[in-house]
DNA sequence: TGTACATCAGTGAACGCGCGTTCACTGATGTAC
DNA sequence: TGTACATCAGTGAACGCGCGTTCACTGATGTAC
């Protein structure tokens, strides 16, 4: 049973992160200021120092924060979607991404954009949580394999030094699948990131297409052409 | 002829560009300042102003500089490979990008990263020279259209609204190929970008892999073969 | 060629601002006897 | 149930820092006569 205090202190917790996402979108993660969120908070600024020890905690907490709800998201869509339809899950996958990013463009930014100036992440509380984004995105192609509905490929084998560096990556996906599989995973996972980015972040120029979600949608099917994912009629 | 001031004025707007760049190497945008770049030219802080008439207006400097740097780097890299190997010069417009992104990270993040907090790039000095990338890297895939070169399209025709959009774009591009090719030549632009931005921006984890250059070559290729370009042997 | 004036690069002080972090403190909440 | 002590959230002042931009100025360079 908590104390009050206890209580107390997860609610404040709570309005940090939530006060931090609203700095993150008013002013981007590079100008965020334990001072600033302090006056949000209604408190003095050494009182943050109670629940973060530094500024880069803060970032931290808001990385994994973000991670964790994207990934709940994109988790959430595909299941949406019947268990078979894996040309469907992977669109699914993919317009969670982008409807996340576009609702929440900073910390979109926060976690795939430039890296901000003076921070790192402390990869043993982030990897696990971007992993898991990772793993949600992809997760569709890894089960149409398992189910034998991806088509084999036709491109030549991979060098060896990058069949070195798949089998460290084999092992964190946890699936025995073959190199010319992960490529393809890999592909998925930069191309839906690299069409999100490039949205998000401006680079269409602001008024070139009116209904941006059209041309993501038009480029993930030639995508999931290219990766040999096809829908059943 | 240039008088004695003239020429020393030239020269001090160069060593601004040369300085800036390396502010931003080691700061990144958002911390480039106007007073530890007067240092670095030993000068008081206020003396910068007679050169340009703002921080924006240094960050505009910077942001035309790079692209014109980074349009000429992929020209040339095209031209150096035969006219008719559409394929091989699509290919060398891609590592040329890459290559310019390794060795810059921190101009490449300027101009492809997340935008910079407070700074709005003045569309009537940018456009030009970023459209100039764009058209260099899509150029060799346009040429193979023109060249008649270019496998047909497979998947089903664009939505209206996006086909208006393209309209647009087409004006632009100054060719006038099918909805088709130019969704493939957009395609290839945002996934050129994309696959570089994950490897600059540290997305795939510090060691992942010891040579990304070969990733991002299997990438290219399996791209190549998504919008029908293949090679002639 | 010489002089008077205009231009302009660079100075140094100032304005007003915000930042991260530390520290001794007050007073309320929690706990052990 | 009551008391003594420990814990801890939040205060307010301070440290030392850097920032963008303005402004009146000095003195060298350029130009018109």
């Amino acid at each position: 049973m908590p104390t009050p205090r206890q209580r107390a202190r997860e609610q404040t917790l709570a309005d940090i992160t939530r006060l931090g996402r609203d700095q993150l979108a008013a002013v981007g993660a590079a100008q965020l200021s334990v001072r600033s969120l302090a006056r949000d908070l209604g408190v003095v600024s050494s009182a943050v120092y109670r629940y973060v020890a530094s500024r880069d905690e803060l970032l931290t907490l808001l990385v994994v924060d973000a991670y964790d709800e994207l990934a709940g998201a994109v988790e959430a869509a595909v299941e949406r979607r019947r268990a078979g339809d894996h040309q469907g899950r992977l669109v699914a996958a993919g317009h969670a991404v982008r409807d996340w990013a576009v609702a929440e463009p900073a910390r979109y930014a926060l976690l795939y954009g430039s890296p901000v100036p003076g921070y790192q992440a402390p990869a043993e509380r982030t990897t696990g949580p971007g992993t898991r984004v990772i793993l949600a995105v992809v997760a569709p192609l890894v089960q149409a394999w398992r189910d034998g509905a991806l088509a084999p490929a036709e491109g030549p084998s991979v060098p060896r030094t990058l069949a070195r560096d798949l089998d460290a990556i084999r092992a964190v996906v946890g699936a025995e699948m073959p190199d010319d599989v992960l490529v393809r995973a890999l592909l998925v996972w930069t191309s839906v990131f690299g069409l999100v980015s490039f949205e998000v972040f401006g680079q269409y120029g602001a008024d070139t297409f009116s209904r941006p979600a059209q041309l993501f949608d038009a480029q993930l099917s030639t995508l999931c052409e290219t990766v040999g994912l096809v829908s059943r009629r």
